[in-house]
DNA sequence: AGCACA
């Protein structure tokens, strides 16, 4: 449920820090610390990826600190540094929840640096794009008595997040309850895609394991211009 | 299943 992203949002701060501090302070490689990619290959999972990452950055991270100390100092240097930036810079808002601040500062640092979606720390954790992805994406699955707020708060933690819509048709069925879709606006496709990914099957309900599963897709934009011809080539 | 807003 929740954790698969929440994990994500500290896997890649993790990754990111991890791979600036051997960018800034070990010249030389170390066996130690080199991990070939081989640990984690292709896999086509979003989410499942991203909780392995996570815990096999946790595992290395400690084998790392307990072979050079170096490392763990720079990190911890890093984080120091990052976060003095924050305290300098801008007055810690008083959002509700710790849990919350992390991701929501990060997503904010990443969508001004990180403009070209190659924002990851060099490292893209991400499978490549459909052809027909788009910077918005289209939800289902949501219960009909689900709010703008509530959509928000779970597709605003992510990297891009931009706006959300809701809209409810009803249902063709009489006597049912009405269905409700939303878009979710991402600054990239790319962007849309790791939440489209991390969010599919996202249960609403997490008692209820039958009901509302979250299904997720890129949106179709109104008709292009290209009027009519459907076949190849 | 279901795709709106500029």
């Amino acid at each position: 449920m929740a954790e698969a992203y929440w994990r994500y949002a500290d896997a890649r701060h993790q990754a990111a820090a991890q791979a600036a501090a051997q960018a800034a302070v070990v010249p030389t490689p170390q066996p130690a610390i080199k991990r070939p990619r081989s640990e984690y290959p292709d896999m086509p999972g979003g989410s499942e990826m991203l909780g392995y990452y996570t815990h096999d950055e946790e595992r290395t991270g400690y084998r790392v600190i307990r072979d050079t100390e170096t490392v763990e100092a720079s990190y911890d240097r890093y984080l120091r540094n990052g976060i003095s930036s924050y305290g300098t810079g801008e007055p810690v808002r008083p959002v509700a929840g710790g849990m919350t601040a992390r991701p929501v500062d990060d997503q904010r640092v990443m969508g001004v640096a990180g403009m070209d979606r190659s924002g990851y720390g060099g490292g893209r954790l991400e499978p490549p794009l459909p052809p027909d992805a788009s910077n918005t994406l289209f939800v289902e699955g949501l219960p009909s008595d689900c709010t703008r707020r509530e959509v928000s708060h779970i597709f605003r933690p992510f990297v891009g997040f931009q706006e959300v819509r809701l809209v409810t048709k009803d249902s063709r069925h009489p006597g049912q309850d009405p269905l409700v879709l939303c878009f979710v606006d991402f600054v990239t496709p790319a962007q849309a895609a790791v939440a489209l990914e991390a969010l599919q099957g996202y249960k609403f309900d997490e008692n209820d394991r039958e009901s509302s599963n979250l299904r997720l897709q890129f949106a179709r934009f109104p008709p292009r211009s290209s009027g009519g011809h459907r076949g190849r080539r």
